[in-house]
DNA sequence: CTGAAAGCGCTTACAG
DNA sequence: CTGAAAGCGCTTACAG
């Protein structure tokens, strides 16, 4: 392996000085058109790039940022939600249209835990996705902050902490799902997946699936909220119990697409038929949504939309502009699952 | 923002010199177990983090691996090919086990081109996922191997050149796939997918399939012989040039899973049933292919262990440690679509 | 418009 | 085992 050329071997070929190839690389009007034009066609010849390491350690900054993401440890580590995957998708590209090149970690939720890309300046700043337990989880969020550390996460408002979060209209995207199935004559809703503070936005996704009961003058069932995580077989399981409860239902809504999916299996293998004595809907909309047998309904969240938000602020953030958390409106996707 | 301290902040704070911090927070044995673990108490309570610049700097190495994930740009930009994503999502998963960081990059194939990562230092190596074009794409390859980059590739063998490529046993996949449907009676296949050395693993796969029908004394029809790069949208209009061709066919073989589901589509809603007038295989095992109706029967490719031997070959290669290229074997995932 | 010089925060011979 | 010093390859005041 021959050894990279410097900016001094660009210099001595020019015949200037190494800052004036430093300026002129970097397009600074300082330099001279002519001078400007020699030195990058031989930086060129010579297939030169500039030392990140060196450019970086000098002006402070990385033009990296740097994404996160967190996975419930209690999922089976071979796979990774689609719904991230999507996101991971859009951030990358996202950054890239920016300029920023994108440094990608998965991290268990339990892991020691110290943002260290940013503290380590190898990322002006970090974007966080996914967590395990919103209550443990936000004891590192009171961290990034006290650290000063400058990030955006992916998720539902945080009242009580300074923080920018993006995330989806949860609460809406569940009145409205709710609402849907509601109109198809169902009365008799289950809801699978996590209420509780400890999982934010599913709590919202239930509440507003419970004001959008209220409001139709139907009664919530509070022995058809079934805790499941968002895992397909986390889903099954759930609605396996639904099933063995007694309690009756002629809806589902699974807090996510892949609690649905495994709920709508579950069902199947039972002997129900879905959507005719049962109506099953979910959230997000990953890819295999629109695979499933039946098809299914669901609230779509704008993933590209998503990735470009996150980016955006995190970058306004890093660059000392007032950036304000943002609520982005739901989708709802009518397939064949709900009966309509 | 506080700024954050340096080595010399804790130097001074122990009582020791910056040299002797360096090589206490390096666990380096040459300093004093009480030294060590004085300067490693202050660093903690400091929370002070090494500056990777300016190590990566010094020691001219940095502990990160670039992926570069370049789509057809034919493709529609909003989608990323589901394989890619989970082979994404595995390599990411093995960098983190081997203590290297990942950058993440997404190219178009006819943009300018230059390995940048490594040229800048930003990187050790180069994963390479993807391609258009293979013939435009050699080229590039070339380029890297001139420029002395070190770098793998997933992919099909590159005999002429001197590449690690990792990939999957395509012949056999292909093989074994076309041999299940010959055994379940189909005798007239049509093969979806560009087969040429413009796309070295699908002709492969071609291969594979082409062998299997002489082999059990079936002829193949060249007319069933359709291009499509790997997406849904392509394989349907495949499975459409094919049914429009009037030739006969009771078995599609799909050189992805993407161009599988897309003809299966193109299929039914023509007014096949599939499995029962027209068996449907695919290539990869893509998560939706469980979800598809019917289901599909495909060679999965193991993408954990993918992304495991790309980013151990990488990290050898930089090490300047031998590397061989890998063919991985594929596993026959019988399911639905194929009538048995 | 250009150059000489300082310095970003480390690692690593070198000397003791 | 420890310290003083050099230097990785840039960017950026400073002076002209």
């Amino acid at each position: 392996m021959k050894s990279k050329p410097t900016s001094f071997d660009i210099a001595f070929r020019a015949g200037v000085s190494q800052s004036t190839v430093s300026r002129a690389l970097r397009n600074s009007p300082l330099v001279n058109e002519e001078t400007r034009l020699k030195v990058q066609a031989i930086a060129r010849e010579l297939n030169y790039k500039v030392d990140k390491n060196a450019s970086n350690l000098r002006s402070q900054q990385s033009s990296t940022l740097a994404l996160l993401l967190f996975e419930d440890p209690t999922n089976d580590d071979s796979l990774i939600n689609p719904f991230f995957l999507s996101m991971l998708g859009s951030i990358t590209k996202a950054c890239s249209d920016k300029g920023y090149d994108l440094l990608v970690s998965f991290q268990q939720m339990n892991d020691d835990w110290h943002a260290e890309f940013e503290d380590s300046n190898k990322a002006d700043g970090i974007i966080l996705l996914g967590y395990g337990d919103f209550v443990d989880y936000e004891e590192k969020l009171i961290q990034l902050i006290e650290q000063d550390t400058r990030f955006v996460r992916w998720g539902a408002e945080v009242e009580s902490l300074p923080i920018v979060s993006i995330g989806c209209d949860n609460f809406h995207g569940g009145y409205q799902l709710t609402e849907h199935v509601i109109m198809n004559g169902r009365k008799h809703f289950a809801f699978l997946g996590e209420a509780s503070s400890h999982a934010p936005e599913f709590f919202d996704r239930y509440k507003g699936h419970c004001k959008a009961l209220t409001d139709n003058q139907l009664s919530v069932n509070q022995a058809c909220q079934i805790d499941a995580i968002s895992t397909e077989d986390s889903g099954y399981k759930a609605a396996l119990a639904l099933i063995e409860s007694g309690e009756p239902f002629d809806a589902i809504f699974g807090a996510s697409d892949l609690i649905a999916i495994g709920a709508m299996r579950a069902l199947q293998d039972n002997g129900y038929q879905v959507p005719e004595q049962v109506a099953v809907i979910g959230f997000d909309d990953i890819p295999m949504a629109s695979f499933t047998f039946p098809s299914l309904t669901t609230a779509k969240q704008n993933t590209k939309l998503a990735g470009e938000l996150l980016v955006d602020s995190l970058i306004k953030l890093i660059q000392g502009e007032p950036v304000k958390t943002t609520l982005m409106p739901t989708n709802l996707i009518v397939r064949k699952s709900c009966g309509s």
